[in-house]
RNA sequence: CGCGGGGUGGAGCAGCUCGGUAGCUCGUCGGGCUCAUAACCCGAAGGUCGCAGGUUCAAAUCCUGCCCCCGCAA
């Protein structure tokens, strides 16, 4: 049975790996993020991956830097035919990519050549993209460059947030790289180079992805916040704090509110906040304000201080 | 010891600076009005004020220690 290393980090390259499992290979170790501080006590925290490793017994590797030349030797010295990674999180040094005989592939949450990338989930939804999908392809030198092999798509309807579309990615990875998996075994396989004209970036969000520009269109705020969710959250300024958009409500029966400046409260009730933003208004429906845990507005409206006239920024 | 915010009836908050009767909005329960209602009116129940000490005639409020929650930063 060929023998497969498996590279990856978040919950959506678990996915990936469990479809490995479920496949006619033999996984020798799995690679994935060193454990991280997280949270206010720095609690050293295991990956997903490394945990759905661990309960698999199998080999973990967590190097620091994947491009040091041990990591490297040590990973060869699983004699691997193929490389399989999802969501990793490190650049694989092109030493390591000439490994395995039968490549390294990844599994890449977007239809390349677009979104290349750390966040391309993400920033799907920021966009408004109504499809995605998976892209499985080889790996090559440059940021998401390598010919791809096969893609999948993904719809994104209006109900998605990156939560739920991280679900449907995962899955749409999987079968993918299930039903691809045995061709891959068997040898390398034609793959389609991208071109290059058409490559556009997703890279990883930042603090400032999460603000909130009360200056655009409902429908862009909607898509933001949704695409923030339930990860970071969208946030804006309430009384120079931090207070957080957990959910919008979706924008196109809202008409135009007018007048007010983009970030102006027109309205604070059980329903929503109401925002004037970019030629038109949004509703508020989930927020967070400042040392609080996320809240319906329902609860919010009931003690709050926030009223008409307030302004967001 | 990274920085900061918070823990008050079921929910969300005020009160704490300047100790002395537990407040507001909502929910719940009972009654009333109404063709009717998530509307309105009347009434009621429900709180060891995170935990443990301390100061005091008296502590939600001041002091000390601890627990838990949240944001930022990593």
């Amino acid at each position: 049975m060929k023998r497969v290393v498996f590279m990856g980090t978040p919950q959506f390259a678990v996915s990936c790996l469990e479809a490995l499992l479920e496949s006619e290979c033999n996984i020798v170790a799995v690679v994935t993020q060193p454990d991280r501080p997280q949270g206010r006590k720095k609690v050293l925290t295991p990956s997903p991956v490394k945990e759905a490793a661990l309960r698999r017994h199998l080999p973990v590797l967590q190097p620091d830097r994947m491009r040091d030349k041990e990591a490297v030797e040590e990973l060869a010295s699983f004699h691997p035919d193929l490389i399989v990674t999802a969501a990793y999180g490190q650049i694989l040094p092109k030493s390591l990519l000439s490994v395995p005989e039968l490549g390294c592939v990844n599994v890449h949450g977007s239809l390349l050549p677009a979104y290349r990338g750390g966040a391309p989930i993400q920033r799907s939804i920021i966009n408004g993209e109504t499809k995605t999908g998976i892209t499985l392809m080889y790996m090559a030198a440059g940021l998401d460059t390598g010919d791809m092999i096969a893609k999948r798509e993904v719809d994104i309807t209006d109900e998605d947030t990156s939560g739920t579309l991280f679900g449907k990615m995962g899955a749409a990875g999987a079968e993918l790289l299930k039903s691809e998996l045995p061709r891959l075994l068997a040898g390398r396989v034609d793959a389609e180079p991208q071109d290059e004209s058409l490559a556009s970036y997703a890279p990883n969000l930042t603090r400032g992805d999460e603000r909130i520009d009360w200056t655009r269109s409902p429908r862009e705020i909607f898509n933001r916040v949704r695409g923030l969710s339930p990860f970071s959250g969208g946030y804006t300024l309430w009384n120079e704090e931090v207070f957080k958009v957990w959910e919008v409500e979706r924008p196109e029966d809202n008409g135009p509110e007018g007048g007010a400046a983009p970030g102006t409260v027109l309205d604070v009730s059980a329903k929503a906040i109401v925002v004037a933003c970019g030629g038109g208004a949004v509703r508020l429906t989930k927020v967070q304000p400042a040392g609080k845990k996320a809240m319906p507005v329902s609860d919010f409206a009931r003690g709050t201080a926030m009223k008409s006239g307030t302004v967001l920024g």
